[in-house]
DNA sequence: ATAATAACGAGA
DNA sequence: CTCGTTATTATC
């Protein structure tokens, strides 16, 4: 039944009339009469009888092509319990909305004659080079075991400079070598091309479908229509992907598992690692989690033996890292006149300049627009600057007093030293800004922005300085001479848990693009060095970070270590939730903290080993609200990325 | 939305 | 105790 109230969160029976018997099948969506109504749903399953005294007939089958295939069916079911969440809500996520043109012209392609090769085994051309992955000891080993259809599990740490679309090619080829199909979920779209060419180059063209939500909905369902037919055994996508239907699944994989992009934001709030690794185990499909960086969650599968990782050698990671160097927010900023008119660092001055001057491209990551929305004079715009140390002033929020960035002090009073003005406004000072600043520090270097509106896939190799927002950094022709990773202020201070994490994510995927130390490549990040995350940029181990960050969550009781549910909505109706509901022995309500909008949030909290019991737990009492239509809704989540 | 069902209270 | 009315709850 697709209604998302979670007291209907279950099959109803219905009989079949004689005419709808033969396109009756599992996995058409179907319509029924239902308290009155006629509402959509699934078929499904065919029985020869029912428990209930008395059925309604079923309305309509919407379209006899059987969308939702067992195998996806079960997942989703899993998830809802994993989540807390409804089988129809975790559906709305799994099926594309059906595209009745697109579905059309599928289908009559099935009636034409088929492309002879199409019926060949999907494996029939794919060509398996293991020499990719022979820099990761456990590499070969791993392939090996995909071609011979064995659910091997790898948590893969790539190195500097790596390829990762092309290592992601080579394990699906490898699995398609054995007969077996694969899924591959990216953060973004622009990974999702890399990763789009890098297959066509292994499989060739028409072996892989990709499936996301920004190819528009004809495309998309029709992308989903040939998996679901097996027309292809391969999709690739973003997190939309993770529940895509393909037969024979040996490989679930995903690329850059801390972004949080992969967090699903419509209700269950599934995560596309948790639903790709549930599909893995569910299904005997091998699993595949790679990052430059490590997550404390793929960290967790390493400790408990459920991955083995994949990563190189000391030696090899020595040898392919660019230099580090870790330098403060400047007290020596003033003495370099090319430095100050920049405002760089001056190691990170001095290290763009001799980079541009061996002719090679310079990458300088500078946090999201309006992530540290700092402000200026709302008459004459004078960036506005703390009249104790001359840092910049910040709003912490929309009506909140401006406090310094550097020195923390509230200037309560301030007034613009140019004009007098008393009002401040929020000035972008993001990527553009520092474009022009360096612009004038290097005259006749040629500057390009990476950002929210426009976002390059790659930049030639020769001298140039390329302005990027994180996740939107350009992949250099053969790599950048100098990478400057500025304003690390915003990254680290960040009153929030995975700060460390998601700074160290960043920054090593921008000092990824670096070339290795060995030929001139050359990473500054503007941090102080003692700091760990820093330290595990400067040593590339991101293995040893992450081992850390678990080991301090587990301390702290949080997740991954622990499973943690998030019950937001107003007062009433969050303690009405939380008193109706049969809480698992252990688990210990933490709150409640203060939400937007009025809202607050309680926080529950049991060992891992309790997790399914607390999502049946919460989902009961949300039940039982929903069954006495009680007003305010109430937002579950299970391990909700942001907490506090 | 609406039909079945439980709960309740008045009248015999 | 039964009947008729109203509140509740489950909805094939």
């Amino acid at each position: 039944m697709d209604v998302p109230l979670p007291h209907l969160d279950r099959p109803f029976d219905y009989l079949v009339p004689e005419a709808l018997d033969a396109e009756a099948q599992p996995g058409v969506r179907v319509k029924v009469r239902f308290a009155g109504q006629l509402v959509d749903g699934w078929l499904l399953e065919r029985a020869e009888s029912s428990a209930h005294p008395k059925l309604a007939y079923l309305e309509k089958v919407v379209s006899s092509v059987p969308v939702l295939s067992p195998e996806v069916a079960r997942l989703a079911r899993a998830v809802a319990d994993r989540y807390a969440g409804s089988l129809a809500d975790v559906l709305r996520l799994a099926v594309p909305p059906r595209h009745a043109r697109a579905e059309k012209a599928v289908t009559a392609d099935a009636d034409a004659p088929a492309d002879p090769d199409a019926d060949a085994r999907p494996g029939g051309r794919a060509e398996v080079d293991p020499r990719g992955w022979r820099d990761y000891p456990a590499g070969p080993a791993l392939l090996r075991a995909l071609t011979d259809g064995r659910p091997a599990r790898a948590v893969w740490s790539a190195l500097p400079g790596e390829d990762w679309a092309d290592r992601y090619a080579d394990a699906v080829a490898a699995t398609v070598a054995g007969g077996r199909g694969a899924v591959v979920v990216v953060a973004d779209a622009r990974d999702l091309d890399r990763l789009d060419a890098a297959l066509t180059a292994v499989l060739g063209a028409g072996r892989h479908v990709r499936l996301t939500a920004a190819d528009g909905p004809a495309r998309r369902y029709r992308a989903f229509l040939a998996a679901r037919r097996g027309d292809v055994a391969v999709v690739i996508g973003t997190r939309a992907a993770m529940f895509a239907p393909v037969e024979r699944l040996g490989l679930v994989a995903i690329w850059d598992d801390g972004d949080d992009l992969h967090a699903e934001p419509r209700a269950p709030y599934p995560h596309a690692r948790d639903v790709l690794l549930t599909r893995a185990q569910l299904g005997d499909a091998a699993a595949l989690v790679g990052g430059y960086a490590r997550s404390a969650e793929a960290q967790l599968l390493v400790e408990t033996s459920w991955a083995r990782e994949v990563v190189a050698d000391r030696a090899v990671v020595r040898a392919r890292t660019p230099a580090m160097a870790p330098t403060g927010d400047d007290p020596q900023l003033a003495r370099d006149p090319g430095a100050a008119s920049a405002r760089l660092p001056s190691l990170a001055w001095t290290s763009a300049r001799d980079a541009l001057r061996a002719d090679l491209p310079v990458l300088v990551q500078v946090p999201r627009r309006g992530y540290v929305p700092s402000v200026a004079c709302a008459d004459c715009r004078t960036p506005a600057r703390c009249p104790h140390c001359a840092g910049p002033l910040a709003l912490p929020s929309a009506q909140g007093t401006p406090a310094c960035r550097w020195c923390g002090r509230v200037a309560a009073a301030y007034a613009c030293p140019d004009c007098g003005g008393r009002r401040l406004r929020a000035s972008v000072t993001g990527a553009r800004r520092t474009a022009e600043e360096l612009g004038r520090a290097f005259p006749g270097v040629p500057v390009r922005t990476s950002g929210r509106e426009e976002v390059l896939a790659t930049v030639p190799g020769g001298a140039g300085l390329v302005i990027a927002t994180p996740g939107a950094e350009p992949v250099a022709d053969g790599g950048y001479g100098a990478v400057l990773l500025l304003d690390s202020w915003a990254l680290l201070t960040r009153a929030d848990l995975r700060a460390g994490e998601e700074a160290l994510r960043r920054w090593m995927a921008a000092a990824a693009l670096a070339r290795p130390g060995t030929a001139g490549g050359r990473v500054v990040v503007v941090a102080d060095g003692a700091l760990a995350p820093v330290q595990a940029l400067l040593r590339w181990d991101s293995a040893w970070f992450a081992a850390r960050e678990l080991a301090e969550r587990r301390e702290l009781g949080f997740p991954p270590a622990v499973r943690m549910a998030s019950v937001t909505g107003v007062a009433e109706a969050v303690s009405d939730l939380l008193d109706g509901a049969r809480l698992p022995d252990g688990a210990e309500v933490l709150g409640p903290v203060p939400a937007d909008e009025g809202r607050e949030r309680m926080l529950v909290r049991v060992p891992r080993s309790r997790a399914a019991a607390l999502a049946e737990a919460l989902h009961a009492a949300a039940g039982q609200r929903s069954a006495r239509k009680a007003a305010d809704p109430v937002r579950l989540q299970v391990d909700p990325l942001v907490l506090f």
